[in-house]
RNA sequence: GUGGGUGUAGCUCAGCUGGUAGAGCGCCGCGUUGUGGUCGCGGAUGCCGCGGGUUCAAGUCCCGUCACUCACCCCA
């Protein structure tokens, strides 16, 4: 065992994984950016409070998977658990909620739970999100719910599905709530699911063990117990989503683990990724952002879990990352000829090809051994013979043709074979 | 936080009822003079997770511990 090791729980990403790594987060940006979103850039750790007040005291989240800690002033800090809230911080600070409405931005980057680890379950998790702010036109809970789901196709991912309900708002919702919890008092439930029973009623329903969901056949939901107002956003934002040819389930058990969600609320699964099968969720949060001091806007926004859409990805055979790492490796024969490669790998990098070279001695062998390895299509050898010469040698490693170009025309010669063969 | 499983070469793993370690893959080299992928030959690499105990003897049994892992809980 190694002298150190990563804290427990947390991912590591290296080659020739990590290449896999970034492009999932690239394929998850990418239909934000599409969407008009801007970029925001946070910081991984907020007062305490923030996210006490934001994401919900009761929650598990808050409650008893925070990394809190003291500063030397005393201050109570917390590694983020999730994005939502630090963004509605900066929203309001930084007065982006004078302008322009709706204020649509996105993320990514790391957030942190104290959790038992688990297969996609992690202490420190990455996650792309965004939040749109500013309007609760149904139009734009579509919009969110659309460029989640093309960010999972854009991947190639199949095995997966989008379940979709509403919560409800402050007028409909405590009235439900009572409903529930009456029913829920007549159910035979262990301690501490009556306890949940008790501070978030609708956390029960979604209880996966049997014992509990067989007393809940007849529950009544929320949806059934929608006000006017909350219907008919409801249903318009179901017509939006066929409009834009996404397809859903309804789940009128869907619950999420915090607290501000009201309304549209979704979350997509993967049926291959075991126990933590969520890749990603959100939902409206129509009050959130006024209960932390800004204005009375409503909002509504996703988090798509990387490390779990990476899994997804390998569960399925997806080759996401199918770019190698270089395009050219060059292999110098003797000492004169390093000289001349050094020169050459410089000029073919400063041309934005990206290049690898042979180093150590190796012998010719062992240095076209690892010009393969390397992956790059082509291969730049040059011997004694060349820089006498000044040329080189191109190899297409695809079918072993070789020619020799002068070293004035190396790196177009190069340039061109590269675009012949798509790779720049 | 609760319960189950596993920890042996870089990786995947084998080591039966205790006798001081193996395979495949990978890696390095060779198969003559300047060319990879196939094939053949050769080679290197292990505090057998860690600590303690039983024993003449422990990778193998017992206890503890740490780590990983699966599930519950929760969630991305």
């Amino acid at each position: 065992m190694a002298e150190f090791q990563a804290p427990k729980g947390v991912p590591e990403y290296f080659p020739p994984r990590s290449s896999a790594f970034l492009a999932v987060r690239e394929a998850l940006a990418h239909p934000a950016r599409c969407a008009g979103y801007g970029y925001i850039e946070l910081p991984v750790f907020e007062d305490t409070s923030l996210f006490v007040r934001g994401v919900g005291e009761s929650t598990d989240v808050v409650s008893k998977e925070m990394y809190t800690f003291l500063d030397r002033g005393g201050r109570s800090l917390s590694l983020r658990p999730e994005g939502t809230a630090g963004v509605m911080r900066s929203i309001v600070e930084n007065r982006l909620d004078k302008g322009a409405l709706p204020v649509k931005l996105w993320y990514a980057g790391p957030f942190f739970r104290a959790e038992r680890p688990q297969h996609g379950r992690y202490r420190q998790l990455q996650q792309v999100g965004l939040e749109a702010v500013g309007s609760d036109d149904p139009a734009l809970d579509a919009e969110v719910i659309a460029v989640a789901d093309e960010a999972y196709r854009r991947l190639g991912l199949s095995a997966y599905r989008l379940d979709l309900t509403s919560l409800g708002c402050a007028e409909c919702r405590p009235a439900y709530r009572e409903q529930l919890m009456a029913f829920l008092e007549r159910c035979d439930l262990d301690a501490a699911t009556r306890e949940r029973a008790a501070s978030n009623p609708l956390r029960v329903l979604d209880d996966k063990r049997e014992s509990v969901q067989a007393q809940l056949v007849d529950v009544p939901v929320m949806v059934d117990a929608l006000c006017e107002a909350c219907s008919t956003h409801y249903d318009a934002v179901r017509e939006f989503l066929r409009d834009a040819s996404v397809e859903w389930s309804e789940a009128p058990r869907l619950v999420r683990g915090l607290d501000y969600y009201t309304r549209t609320t979704f979350e997509f699964t993967h049926e291959m990724l075991g126990a933590q099968s969520g890749i990603g969720g959100g939902g409206r949060y129509d009050g959130l952002m006024e209960s932390l001091g800004g204005a009375s806007l409503s909002g509504i926004g996703f988090g798509l879990g990387t490390d779990r859409t990476l899994l997804a990805c390998e569960a399925e055979g997806l080759d996401v990352a199918a770019d190698g790492l270089v395009d050219v490796f060059v292999v110098p024969i003797g000492p004169a000829a390093r000289r001349v490669a050094v020169g050459v790998a410089t000029q073919l990098r400063g041309a934005g090809i990206r290049v690898d070279m042979a180093y150590g001695d190796r012998g010719l062998k062992g240095s076209m051994k690892a010009a393969d390895r390397s992956g790059a299509p082509l291969v730049v050898v040059i011997g004694d013979d060349e820089v006498q010469s000044s040329s080189a040698q191109i190899k297409n490693m695809a079918d072993g043709a070789q020619e020799t170009v002068t070293l004035e025309s190396l790196v177009a010669d190069v340039g061109a074979r590269l675009s012949q063969k798509g790779t720049l």
